[in-house]
DNA sequence: TTTAAATAGATGTATATACACATAAATTAA
DNA sequence: TTAATTTATGTGTATATACATCTATTTAAA
């Protein structure tokens, strides 16, 4: 396990992280929103994290749109891909939705249309449809995947272990979820 | 100024963190989305960024309702009272807003109709219309404020250096926005 | 000055979010 | 077994996002 080196390995990483490019980096959210005037950190992280997420969204949809997907249809088909060639029911689909309360049959619905997965009654519960992934529907995720992947690479300059400690404190933050 | 001194904070924070508490943290995205397989780090950081974010909106929603408010009418009214009692046009909003696609007119419109502001047209452009605070925004607005922090309060439980650092990190992430 | 270009913002459309509610089927309880 | 409850999903509505387009003004250029 990594518990007793990643304290040090933070650390280094944060020593290499110059004052220049610190206080560049802090100006940041302040320009992005035109506000300075924060209550406390913790205020300004919940800010910078809807801000930084909608900047995320962005960047991928632009390349998403290219392919003619959305962010969401694009969550819907990486989940199928990911128990494929499984059938998987609208429910099983939404638990593993980013945005719980996205409209997962109406996704399906846009997916269906454009003849990139193909839906079902399910065999064993009537109440249930199963849908999964066309050849059409694998095709453009995995065109679509290497140019989201691509652009990640290109955007977002970060050290690994740096990511990791991101993870921790996101996690960290929503402590006390249930 | 804090740079030389963060760094060992930062690493003292992170050493307070146990080890159980860590693992109990790690697993917590994973749950959440019920996925294991990350390409790697930042790929997991992204969909944790996005989740959070989710959730952050989500917690406050509920509050927010409380209120007859939705978040981006909230976040309206908030840069509002950031400039009160300046009027500001449309553009003067939008710029600031989190998510910068916002349809700001139509949140206007429907911050005009529950009479929480106020529109007129500017003395200097004819173009723009220019939009304030109404005594009722203001009263409206401090009330679901002080909810909103009460809940942050009591939702995230996170030292100030530690937020200070997923500040860091988050504008660390953007670095190559432009 | 007259025209061209840029700007502010209103409006239209497809999709998504958030949530309430309806319906059919499965499960549980009596 | 029958009735009550729960579950899965579809559907409806208000709001928001993302983006295109239109109009009235303002600014800049010829």
């Amino acid at each position: 396990m990594v518990f007793l080196c990643l304290d040090i390995k933070v650390e280094n990483i944060f020593l290499e992280i110059t004052c220049t490019y610190m206080y560049i980096c802090i100006v940041k959210l302040e320009q992005a929103i035109q506000s300075t005037k924060f209550k406390n950190e913790m205020h300004k992280a919940s800010l910078n994290i809807l801000y930084t997420a909608w900047w995320l969204k962005t960047q991928m949809s632009k390349v998403l749109k290219e392919f003619g997907l959305t962010h969401e249809q694009y969550n819907v088909l990486r989940i199928l891909k990911g128990k494929y060639p499984e059938q998987l029911c609208v429910k099983d689909i939404s638990c593993r939705m980013i945005e719980k309360s996205s409209n997962v049959p109406r996704i399906i619905d846009r997916l269906v249309i454009k003849k990139l997965v193909k839906r079902s009654d399910s065999p064993t519960d009537k109440r249930e449809t199963v849908t999964t992934l066309t050849q059409a529907g694998l095709a453009v995720l995995a065109a679509s995947t290497e140019s989201v992947n691509q652009l990640m690479d290109e955007m977002v300059k970060m050290e690994s272990k740096e990511a990791e400690y991101l993870n921790l404190l996101l996690e960290r933050l929503r402590g006390t979820e249930v």
